[in-house]
DNA sequence: ACGGCAGATGCCAGTGTCTGCCAGTATGAC
DNA sequence: GTCATACTGGCAGACACTGGCATCTGCCGT
């Protein structure tokens, strides 16, 4: 290497990648939002970039991809948290903290290309169908491995009791499809603090009633 | 009309439509069980039955449709059920209810036809990720009606108490996850009960311990 | 510094789903 | 029998996505 300063220099290659990348995501979500997930063909994502359509599905295998690219993140980061939890702690009320600790960071970010970005994101998946269900896929895709970590918590092999794959069920898809509709019933609070409310129902138990705070 | 002994006879051109469309369905799942959901084109099936392409798409939106067509039914039928339950009843209990009546009368369907056909289904929608995510996407698009009925049991309105959604999301995706997880883990107990037991999970409060019975 | 290597990209052709459009045919109503 | 209507077929085309091959470029050993 030429000085070692850095930790380690990903190379021009590697950054070029990123670059294109990260481009890729930006057209495609500023033309998403003008003119909606379907009304855009992944020729103009591309021709926006000047890259050729081949290239895009190097990048992403679909063009669902390209826009869940950062549920994706925030699913691995909200599992991360959960893992980290203190481990005296019911499961769902680790999977909450998490998942609200993940929304906070995203609320409070800094910089506002990431923070808006991910509020539009939330956007398209309420309004595109398609979108809704290449992000339940996804989430399934998913479901043995938060099954898996979740039975790890609370002590019993997924491969025998079905509550972990229960409980990584709720979490992946009705936690986020009921933060959808809190959202769309008017209310402006905050993801974080819908998520906490989703989660103390479901910990209550859904016929008891509970306060909405 | 001619003479009315019938009630209402159909009408030559309807049962045509009605046997054109059972074909469809038919052929269609025999090529799906053979060679897979993905493997199989609408070109195929369209073969099969005599009909053009073009006309295939005239009675089904899409290949998904096809296969799911029964599971549409299924929806139906439920939500029926749910809304003739005694008003009394909690709603999670209410649903399941509904939800392991529908199963037990599939599964005790006299006619082998039908029975096979449900089961097959179950088994083409595990095996293909496509078929899933066009199964959850047809599910959200009901979320809406099913809210509603659980808004009216629950005596809440859907549109200011977000609590029929967080109810109607689990039911309509959460459970069918469980149950499909459920089966994967090898128990071969009748859907009826996997769904049973998932409800009743939920009902208690996923953080408390229950029996499994 | 040079040359070869591997990865990245573009271009092209092709498959499969799905949609308009127009014309031909069969059904039901009178 | 006649006519409007509905159903159908065939064609052209948009769009997502894939494989194959040629080209170029950053990377690395010598």
């Amino acid at each position: 290497m030429a000085y070692s300063g850095a930790v380690d220099k990903p190379g021009l290659r590697e950054r070029k990648k990123q670059r294109t990348r990260e481009a890729l995501i930006d057209a495609a979500y500023s033309m998403f939002c003008a003119n909606g997930f379907d009304a855009t063909t992944v020729d103009q994502i591309a021709e926006a970039v000047e890259v050729s359509p081949r290239t895009f599905f190097r990048y992403f295998t679909s063009k669902e991809d390209v826009a869940l690219s950062l549920a994706d993140e925030q699913i691995t980061t909200t599992l991360e948290g959960f893992a980290a939890q203190p481990a005296d702690l019911p499961v769902l009320i680790a999977m909450r903290r998490a998942a609200v600790e993940v929304a906070r960071a995203y609320e409070s970010e800094t910089t506002d290309s990431d923070r808006v970005r991910y509020l539009r994101m939330q956007d398209l998946i309420s309004a595109s169908p398609a979108l809704m269900a290449a992000c339940v896929e996804r989430a399934a895709a998913r479901l043995d491995e938060v099954a898996r970590l979740i039975g790890v918590r609370m002590g019993v092999d997924p491969a025998v009791d079905p509550r972990p794959y229960l409980v990584a069920s709720v979490t992946l898809c009705a936690v986020p499809a009921a933060v959808n509709a809190w959202r769309a019933t008017g209310r402006d609070a905050p993801d974080s603090e819908l998520i906490g409310q989703a989660f103390g129902l479901l910990s209550a138990g859904l016929d008891h009633p509970a306060d909405l705070a």
